[in-house]
DNA sequence: AGCACGCCGACT
DNA sequence: GTCGGCGTGCTC
C-alpha cells in the first residue's frame, strides 16, 4: 500500500501529497491510518523530516520511498477536513495547518517523547492475600522498624510515590530494596502530570443563582443545533456565571466544552473560577506554559480526564472529542486573530467547527466587535443576540469624566496630570484607596527629535522612530529591538536642540514619584513582564501589599477585580484614534470601557477619568456614558459611508524584501494580477517602508470577499508565487489586525 | 525549505 | 592548485 504524505514544510512548492510506501508489519486501521504522524527521508535532506497521513492507495506512478517511522496519531478526520478548509481560506500550506493539531514542542524531537515518570511503591498481591487470610505471622517477621513503617503505610495508603514515601517514613531506596526482595512490596513506572493546577487547593464553589435575564439567555440556548449567540453584557452583568451554567448542561448530558479567553486575561483570577466549579476535569492551554506542561494537558485531554478545554486561541484545536459547545469571551479581543501563519481568526474557525460539530457558538462581550455585533442584529450569519444591560445586583458603574488636555495646557499645567485627575489621585491616597492609571506607550519618550531641522531619531535597520528608555539609557527600536546610545547631537545637520518628545510609562513613573513623593507605584508593561510569572507576581504584588497605584499598558486593562481600586486615569486617550486603521475609534471606545470598567470592582463606587486631546470624538464621548448602542450606530454609519468592514473586506498583500527595486516590481505584478478580478489601489511603501533592513511596500485591495472569492485569491496568489523574484515575500491577509 | 552540485573568482 | 560564494535544480 502506499501512504500519501504531507511533508512539513511551509514551502509553496512543497504543498503537495507525496507518495510513500506503508512498511512492512502496519495495517491501516491498526497501527497506521489516516492522521498519523510519521518520519519520512525526503529530498537530500540530512535529518528525516516529518509528515502527516492523510490517505491512502494502491499504487503510485512514482518510485517511492518507504515511510521511516510511524509515530502518533495527530488528527482524526474531522480536524484534517477542519485543516484542509483552514489552508484554503488562510492562504498556506496544509502542513501549517495540520502543524495545528499536534502539540507544540513535540516536532523536533519525537524519539524524546516528553512523558515524564516518576517511581511510585505498593505493596504486593501476594502480601495482601496473605494478610487477607488473616496471615499476620509473616507481617511480624520484619525486624526492621523502617521497613515496618513502610508496610503499615501502604497499607493505609496503597500506592504512593517513592518520594513521598521516603519522607513520611523516614526510609529510603535501600528499605525499599529490602521489602522489594522478600515480595512484600513492589515499585512500578506512574506518569506524572506536570498540571500546574493539580497541587492547588481551591475551594469548592456551588453555582449561584441566576437573574431572570441570566435565565433568559441560558434557556434561549439550543444545545442540539448549530446556531450563534452574541451576549452583550456589560461588565459586571454576570456573563461568566452564564458560561459556568450553560458548561455544567453540556457536561452533564455527556459533551464536552471549548472555552476560549484572550491571552491576557487567562489569569488566575478567571481559571480559579472555572477550577472551583469544575475541579480538575478542565484543561488549561495558554502560550506561557512549559512545552512540558502543554503537553501533559493535551495528554489529559486525550485521555478524557480533561473535559473542558479553557485556552487561548489555540485551544480550538486541542484534542478534545464530542464537543457540544464553544464559548469565545471578550470576542471583540484582536487577539482572536493570528499574526503569523496561518493568519487564522479563532472566530471564524470556531464557527466552522460549530457548523460541523452542529452545535452552539457562544460569543460574549461587553463592547462587542462591530462587525459581530452587526451580523447579530440584522441576523446576516443567523446570530442571535441577548442583551443584559444591568449590573448584577449590588455592582454600579463607575461614574466616568472626560478631562481636555488642551484646557489644561492653556491654563498653564504642564504636568502629564490634569488638575481634575491630580484631585482625585490626592483623595485616593489620603482614603487609602487604589488607583490604576493606564498609558499605551511603553518607554520614556516616545520619539526625538532635532528642533533646529526637525530631524527624527529613527533605526538604522526600520523606518521607525526610535524610543528612548530610562531604565537601560538607550534608545530602543520597538520593531526589531535595536538598540542606540542616547543622542545629543543631531546626526542630520549638527545642531544641539535635540529634543525628547513625547510620554511613556517610564516618564509616567518618575512623574509620579516627583508629583506624589507619598505614593507607592508599579509599572507593568512589556518591559518589566518578561519573566515567566511577572504579570502574576505585579498584579498579586498591588492587590496584597497595597501599593497605592498600578501604571501600565494595554495589558492591565483585562481581567483582574481588585476590590478596592475607586479610581481609574487614562492618560492619554488619543493613542488609539491615530493609529490610522479604520477601527482605531472601534479600539478606543472598547479599550475606554474597558479601563474604566476596572473601576469600583468592590463595594465602593468607582470613579475613571479620560485625558484626551480629543474629546469631541465619538469614540470618547461614548464611552464616557458608556453607551454601547450610540457608539455602534454613529460607527456602523461611518464604516457603510466609506466601505469599511462589514459592508466590505480589505485584503492587504505586503511585499518584503531586501532590494528595493525587485520588491517594487513584486507589488506591481500582484496588482496587476489581481486588478482583473479586484478593486486594487496602486502599490505604495507600506507605513512603516522597513522593518530590519527589509524594504515593504503594500498593495491594498477592497472587495466584499466571499467563498467564490478565496478560489480566485488562492490562485491570483500562485500565479504570483510563480512570478515573483525569489527573494521576495508576501505577507497577505484579509482584515488584519496591523495595517502597517 | 533545505540541501548538493557546479561554475568562477580570489588567495597562499 | 583549492577554498568558498551563490545560482540552479530537485524532492514521492
Amino acid at each position: 500500500m502506499i501512504a500519501e504524505v504531507i511533508v512539513n514544510s511551509s514551502a509553496a512548492e512543497l504543498n503537495r501529497v507525496f507518495d510513500y510506501k506503508v512498511p512492512d508489519g502496519y495495517t491501516i486501521g491498526q497501527n497506521i491510518d489516516i492522521g498519523y504522524r510519521v518520519l519520512v527521508s525526503f529530498a537530500n535532506y540530512k535529518n528525516l523530516e516529518i509528515g502527516y497521513i492523510i490517505g491512502f492507495k494502491e499504487t503510485s506512478e512514482f518510485k517511492c520511498k518507504a515511510i521511516s517511522r510511524v509515530c502518533d496519531r495527530a488528527f482524526d478526520l474531522d480536524k484534517y477536513e477542519l485543516a484542509k478548509w483552514m489552508a484554503r481560506r488562510y492562504f498556506c500550506n496544509l502542513s501549517d495547518t495540520l502543524r495545528l493539531l499536534v502539540p507544540p514542542g513535540t516536532k523536533t524531537d519525537i524519539d524524546k517523547v516528553k512523558i515524564k515518570y516518576e517511581r511510585w511503591v505498593r505493596l504486593t498481591k501476594e502480601y495482601l492475600s496473605n494478610i487477607n487470610q488473616e496471615n499476620e505471622t509473616k507481617k511480624f517477621t520484619i525486624r526492621s522498624e523502617k521497613q515496618k513503617r513502610v508496610i503499615e503505610f501502604l497499607l493505609d495508603n496503597k500506592e504512593i510515590p517513592a518520594g513521598i514515601l521516603y519522607d513520611v517514613t523516614d526510609s529510603n531506596s535501600q528499605v525499599i530494596k529490602a521489602l522489594e526482595d522478600k515480595n512484600i512490596c513492589e515499585s512500578f513506572e506512574m506518569e506524572v502530570l506536570r498540571n500546574p493546577f493539580l497541587n492547588k487547593v481551591v475551594k469548592r464553589t456551588e453555582k449561584l443563582e441566576l437573574t431572570k435575564k441570566q435565565s433568559e439567555v441560558l434557556n434561549g440556548i439550543d444545545f442540539t443545533n448549530y446556531n450563534s449567540y452574541l451576549i452583550h453584557g456589560v461588565t459586571g452583568s454576570g456573563k461568566t456565571e452564564i458560561y459556568l451554567q450553560l458548561i455544567e448542561k453540556v457536561i452533564n448530558s455527556g459533551k464536552n466544552a471549548i472555552v476560549l479567553v484572550p491571552e491576557i486575561s487567562l489569569t488566575p483570577q478567571i481559571t480559579n473560577r472555572f477550577l472551583s466549579r469544575f475541579g480538575r476535569i478542565i484543561a488549561i492551554l495558554h502560550s506561557k506554559l512549559s512545552n512540558g506542561e502543554r503537553f501533559d494537558e493535551w495528554r489529559r485531554i486525550q485521555n478524557k480526564e480533561a473535559r473542558i478545554v479553557i485556552g487561548a486561541r489555540s485551544a480550538l484545536f486541542a484534542p478534545i472529542s464530542n464537543v457540544g459547545v464553544i464559548i469565545i469571551d471578550e470576542e471583540h479581543d484582536s487577539s482572536y486573530k493570528s499574526e503569523n501563519t496561518p493568519k487564522y481568526d479563532a472566530r471564524d474557525v470556531a464557527t466552522k467547527m460549530a457548523k460541523l460539530y452542529n452545535i452552539p457558538l457562544v460569543l460574549g462581550s461587553a463592547t462587542p466587535d462591530v462587525r459581530t455585533y452587526y451580523e447579530a442584529t440584522n441576523n446576516t450569519q443567523n446570530m442571535k443576540l441577548f442583551e443584559l444591560k444591568e449590573r448584577i445586583p449590588g455592582a454600579v458603574m463607575p461614574d466616568v469624566k472626560v478631562v481636555d488636555l488642551r484646557k489644561e495646557l492653556a491654563n498653564g499645567n504642564k504636568t502629564v496630570f490634569s488638575e481634575e485627575l491630580y484631585k482625585e489621585i490626592k483623595k485616593n491616597l489620603e482614603n487609602k484607596e487604589q488607583i490604576i492609571l493606564f498609558l499605551n506607550r511603553r518607554g520614556y519618550s516616545t520619539f526625538i527629535m532635532c528642533r533646529d531641522c526637525g530631524y527624527v531619531i529613527k533605526c538604522d535597520n526600520c523606518d521607525v522612530a526610535m524610543t528612548y528608555h530610562i531604565t537601560k539609557n538607550k534608545l530602543m527600536c520597538h520593531y526589531c529591538g535595536a538598540e542606540k546610545k542616547p543622542v545629543q547631537i543631531c546626526p542630520s545637520c549638527g545642531g544641539e536642540n535635540i529634543r525628547y518628545f513625547g510620554t511613556g510609562t517610564q516618564k509616567i513613573e518618575a512623574q509620579i514619584n516627583k508629583v506624589f513623593p507619598e505614593a507607592s507605584v508599579i509599572r507593568m508593561d512589556v518591559d518589566t513582564t518578561t519573566t515567566k510569572n511577572a504579570h502574576e507576581i505585579i498584579l498579586n504584588k498591588f492587590r496584597d501589599e497595597k501599593i497605592d497605584i498600578l501604571l501600565g499598558t494595554q495589558m492591565i486593562t483585562k481581567g483582574h477585580d481588585f476590590e478596592n481600586v475607586t479610581l481609574v486615569g487614562v492618560l492619554a486617550a488619543d493613542s488609539s484614534i491615530n493609529i490610522g486603521d479604520y477601527r482605531a475609534q472601534e479600539r478606543t471606545f472598547q479599550l475606554l470601557t474597558q479601563v474604566a470598567g476596572r473601576s469600583g470592582r468592590g463595594e465602593k463606587k468607582g470613579r475613571a477619568i479620560i485625558q484626551t486631546y480629543m474629546p469631541d470624538e465619538f469614540s470618547i464621548i461614548t464611552a464616557q456614558k458608556q453607551d454601547y448602542k450610540r457608539f455602534y450606530e454613529q460607527e456602523i454609519k461611518v464604516r457603510e459611508k466609506l466601505k469599511y468592514p462589514p459592508f466590505c473586506d480589505i485584503m492587504v498583500a505586503v511585499v518584503v524584501g531586501k532590494k528595493e527595486a525587485e520588491i517594487i516590481d513584486d507589488a506591481n505584478k500582484i496588482y496587476n494580477i489581481f486588478k482583473s478580478h479586484f478593486d486594487v489601489f496602486a502599490p505604495m511603501p507600506a507605513p512603516i517602508s522597513k522593518i530590519n533592513d527589509n524594504y515593504r511596500w503594500r498593495v491594498l485591495i477592497k472587495a466584499k470577499v466571499t467563498d467564490n472569492d478565496i478560489d480566485i485569491i488562492n490562485y491570483c496568489l500562485e500565479s504570483f508565487e510563480k512570478s515573483k523574484h525569489k527573494d521576495t515575500k508576501l505577507n497577505f491577509d484579509i482584515n488584519p489586525n496591523n495595517m502597517m
